[in-house]
RNA sequence: UCCUCAGUAGCUCAAUGGCAGAGCACUCGGCUGUUAACCGAGUUGUUGUAGGUUCGAGCCCUACCUGAGGAG
């Protein structure tokens, strides 16, 4: 049921795919939004609909912890408990254990911690994250692994990446529903060998895709792109890779170009909260002064219903005022703005001409793929 | 007309006679497999006015100004 095709591949290295899955298929290289809880925060289904949103994320430890798998299992599943008809992935929490620092305690077995919510005590394996994801019924789902910091010894990096095969193994072993398409998850943190070793260790296992983890983590973007091409070279050509947690549009550029076909991040929807806008001229930070009289769309010649409609000196007067409809608004057009990107950069991609799409992206956006120009 | 109380940052208010502060507002910065409509930083003062006491006054004394309440 799920198949993924190599539509082309590009002179630069970027490649044009299709993931089909039993909810639809998904253009590649795509930008996925993030629905942590069953919600991609402040936007309906059908604004992600009319945006072309072709799968979102939700994840296995905030739906675990509330309202729970079974309860969403007795709803139908996911996809007809929230209303999405599309494909889902669902990430398996072993970044949430990386990032919930409160008391945890990770072993062979699993790990055991505490919930940010009511802070009771769970234990998380492998066996049990695949548990969750069944239940769940999304179209992807994710490994269980064990995400290192930044920065991170060797012994400990390469301890981690071991554990993570292991629990690879234990995942793709306890994985029940064909209609599920269970992706391995490279560590390594950032040593060339042990991302090689990763690499290679996933491959052998032979999952249907590979996400890339324990990237954007703190470390500075040059690091993250020389450890992209170590792991892209080395994962069979004819599977998806996915880069977990990535998602600036620079970095989906730059991404892209290594040869990374997924992307989902919180940034587009977690800034729009905060009050910025990402434009094709660079972020926008539109609860600022500067756009108390602005009276352009948040980003000029974007379709997105936000633009269409609004001004900046609404949008601002409405985020100072801490009207809800600012974030509904930016939110939108952010999301619109990364789908977009990716839908131009598939095109370029098709015509052989995504070295030059990147470099005029970037002329424009004022910035290269490290920030700065 | 008299009595009482109160005047401190844009707002609401702190500050045993000993470096004038907080919250909010405002300004700016940050945000990358969401514990995040969040986090952080910064600007703002003839302490109502004029005198006096004191080594030193936002604080004590005098007068005046303004406001609120009360009496007539």
């Amino acid at each position: 049921m799920f198949r993924f095709e190599l539509l082309h591949e590009d002179p630069s290295g970027a490649r044009l795919g299709r993931l089909h899955t039993p909810h639809g298929t998904i253009d590649t290289p795509c930008y996925m939004p993030v629905g942590t809880q069953a919600s991609v925060k402040a936007v309906t289904q059908r604004d992600l609909r009319e945006m072309d949103a072709q799968i979102i994320l939700a994840n296995t430890y905030h739906l675990a912890m509330r309202p729970g798998e079974e309860l969403i299992r007795r709803a139908g599943g996911l996809h007809r408990f929230m209303n999405w008809e599309r494909p889902i992935l669902t990430d398996s929490g072993g970044f949430q254990v990386f990032s919930l620092a409160g008391l945890r305690k990770v072993e062979e077995d699993g790990v055991t911690f505490q919930s940010h919510i009511d802070g009771t005590r769970h234990f998380f394996t492998p066996e049990r994250a695949i548990a969750i994801e069944n239940a769940l019924g999304a179209d992807i789902i994710m490994a269980f692994d064990e995400c290192s910091p930044y920065p991170c010894d060797e012994a400990r990096a390469q301890a981690a990446a071991e554990r993570t095969h292991r629990w690879a193994a234990r995942c793709k072993s306890a994985h029940t529903r064909e209609d599920q398409a269970l992706f391995g998850i490279v560590q390594g943190a950032f040593y060339p060998r042990l991302r090689r070793e990763s690499a290679k260790a996933l491959t052998d296992m032979e999952f249907p895709g590979y996400g890339i983890g324990g990237l954007s983590v703190g470390e500075p973007k040059a690091v993250m792109y020389e450890m992209l091409p170590i792991v892209t070279d080395l994962l069979p050509r004819e599977k998806p890779r996915y880069l977990m947690g990535v998602g600036s549009p620079d970095c989906l550029l730059e991404g892209a170009l290594r040869g990374v076909d997924m992307f989902d991040c919180v940034l587009a929807t977690r800034v729009a909260r905060n009050g910025t806008a990402l434009t094709g001229r660079g972020r926008l930070v539109v609860r600022n002064a500067a756009h108390a009289e602005d009276y352009l769309p948040l980003d000029e010649g974007c379709g997105c219903y936000a633009c269409q409609n609004y001004s900046r000196a609404y949008i601002r007067h409405l985020f100072k005022a801490e009207e809800i409809l600012a974030l509904h608004l930016i939110s939108i057009h952010n999301l619109h703005f990364l789908l977009a990107l990716m839908k131009d950069a598939r095109a370029a991609i098709a015509q052989d001409r995504f070295a030059a799409f990147k470099a005029d992206f970037f002329a424009q956006y004022g910035t290269d793929g490290l920030g700065k120009f």
